[in-house]
DNA sequence: ATCGCAAGTGTGTGCGCACACACTTGCGAT
DNA sequence: ATCGCAAGTGTGTGCGCACACACTTGCGAT
């Protein structure tokens, strides 16, 4: 049963002398250096590991911190040091509407914060379907002067040597978006695309019948062999069919971002061919380029899962088109990956290392309040 | 398209002199005193309104605070200022693994966070079975000093007059668990009961066949019709159930909490009854208890939906027992209620008034990663 | 014997703000 | 003519910490 009491508070400027050897309600630095017999100064060096203080006193202070179990102050201590941190944001360009933008809707609110304690945030964007817009940015990055990192890791294998570089310069990285376990990363703030890719499997087959068979619709990259995460959820997906013994057949559709005549001609073609095809998934965003095209032909009974509630998804949800979407809350991947390199770099805060987010589902029941996920 | 550069930074403590009539990146009180022509006790008066400045300078500052958008460093301000707030929270007495524990962890949380501005918070504790010992602790607090409070709804008829008596001493308050819009509440932080009502209803009715009738499970309050919370989630149901031409029959079984063999008998009985069953729901967080008994009679397919993730209803949902959950983060809910009443007092940053939270669907697919949802 | 230097140590200042306190001015009451 | 008082106004200090700087001490090199 909880039901405490939690009085307390300090009292400052009332009488704090004749403490004797009680622990006062709230320690400062002073207070430690009038119970260990030195100056601020010394006691400074301690807590800040500067070096040249003396054994003795080495051992005395850190006797008293010990046992007072001091908390300095953060407020007081970022109105005192000037140090300035740069925080470097790694992400896809974007226009509005589009995944990224609720990233950076995160980033933002986490910049506004994270500025009261002299941590500024600096984006460095690159384009999402060109991994050599990539590998350029990332030239630029050896030359910038940064404190830490927030890595989108689209381009896996760019970014693994990348990290390397960063752990020779001792500068501490996160990862957004997908997972590289094998990296030495302060953090990871995403799903498992892995169980991500589970869930889209599960919302489809609900209400399939034995036989129907899939699609599964992708944007091609230029000279990639697309997401990380696109890879892993596709991976999930095809995990999970298995293991509930699906039966149907799943067919690759290649579609295009901006050609609308195009992804119609080559469904059409698709569903021609293949009249079983009850089911559709994408794996990125662009769920809403089917629905789209099923939108127009509700004649198709097509059960339609893809990820992320962008706007044109979050629409195509609402009216019906689409089955489900299932959501990975960028807004908090952007938001905690800068708090979290803040957290370190200003207060020495060590994250944890697998913050892995819930796998959100959305219905056409639960759309309409999925907003304002950041605390 | 995103793809600023964002560069500027103070240089305090270089040249900060003949900067004539521009504005410099970082404003403080002196820099306005100084184009004002006053002191920085002067400003002080204007920023706090504390009055006592002829009106002359007055519009002089007012003009300079315009011109340079001045935003007061909060640091600085909680430093400088030892003002202590207490923020009271009013939520029910728990056990470890019930519901408001998780409530309770992100009360927790932000008391650590706002511990840093000076802000304390006090947890008042009911019986939320019991209006009277509710009653009772709001008779207590009357003569509590407390700046702001966070209250949970429970007993929306007995906290409707208290509010009054907020209003009348001039305390912000916001609510949790459920809204009462009628109220002068500073801010609401918890999804809408009404159409979590709705959602649990789809999943129930997903993939029942027409013909079959549901059992809404329910724990007798002592003396009052239920939860606010409650009642509005079964309203959304059954206008669910309504608007999708539901034709079947719902039977409420009143069950207890810590009577396993009474509540087999009641169950046994109805099932026995209305052998038509095929569907069950709770409207609060004991669908474990019907988990319990339908786990142990495997032969009965039941559908099982409840709500919120305690540790008892996540088993049954991953063991398969319980269908699905619908749940509404309490530990943001927590968080988000003193975080937003300490923005308030310290910032004077007012929260939006009604911060719907989303409605969260769990299935055995991704109960897992369940968990971490404040920030 | 003298100097340089490393290892220790303490004093003083400022971060931006809030607020206590002292002070000035002018006007009405006596 | 003098006093009290309200309305304005400014100076000074401290919040807890970081850090620049000056200083002392002792030892090895010359």
């Amino acid at each position: 049963m909880y039901d405490s009491e939690n009085d307390s508070e300090p009292g400052r400027g009332m009488e704090r002398e004749n403490l004797g050897s009680e622990v006062p309600a709230t320690v400062r630095i002073v207070d430690i250096a009038r119970m260990a017999g030195v100056s601020t100064a010394t006691v400074d060096r301690v807590i800040h590991n500067r070096g040249k203080v003396s054994a003795a006193n080495l051992a005395r202070i850190n006797a008293v911190l010990q046992r007072v179990d001091y908390r300095p102050n953060l407020i007081a201590r970022t109105l005192a040091s000037g140090r300035q941190y740069v925080i470097a944001v790694v992400m896809p360009r974007f226009a509005a509407g589009e995944y990224w933008a609720d990233f950076e809707a995160g980033v933002a609110q986490a910049e506004a914060e994270a500025r009261r304690y002299n941590v500024t945030v600096r984006r460095y964007c690159f384009d999402q379907y060109d991994g050599a817009s990539f590998e350029a940015l990332l030239a630029t990055l050896r030359d910038e002067p940064f404190d830490g990192a927030v890595l989108a890791t689209l381009f896996a294998e760019r970014v693994i040597p990348f990290t390397a570089e960063l752990d020779a310069r001792g500068i501490p990285y996160v990862f957004v978006d997908s997972d590289l376990p094998a990296c030495n990363r302060l953090a990871y703030c995403g799903t498992s695309s892995f169980d991500a890719g589970a869930v889209a499997a599960r919302l489809l087959c609900e209400g399939l019948e034995p036989g129907a068979d899939l699609v599964v619709g992708k944007i091609l990259h230029r000279g990639d062999g697309g997401s990380n995460q696109c890879r892993e959820r596709e991976r999930g997906f095809r995990d999970y069919l298995e293991r509930h013994d699906f039966r149907g057949e799943l067919y690759d559709v290649a579609l295009r971002l901006d050609d609308e005549a195009y992804n119609a001609r080559r469904l059409d073609e698709l569903f021609a061919v293949h009249p079983s095809v009850a089911g559709a998934v994408t794996f990125n965003s662009t769920c809403y380029i089917l629905a789209g095209y099923l939108a127009a032909r509700p004649a198709r009974r097509v059960r339609l899962v893809g990820y992320d509630v962008i706007d044109r998804n979050r629409r195509m949800l609402a009216d019906g088109v689409v089955t489900a979407l299932v959501a990975q809350r960028p807004e908090v991947q952007g938001y905690r990956g800068v708090m979290s390199l803040c957290g370190w770099l200003v207060e020495g805060r060590r994250p944890g290392t697998v913050g892995n987010l819930p796998i959100d589902i959305l219905l056409k029941e639960n759309i309409f309040y999925y907003t304002n996920n950041i605390i």
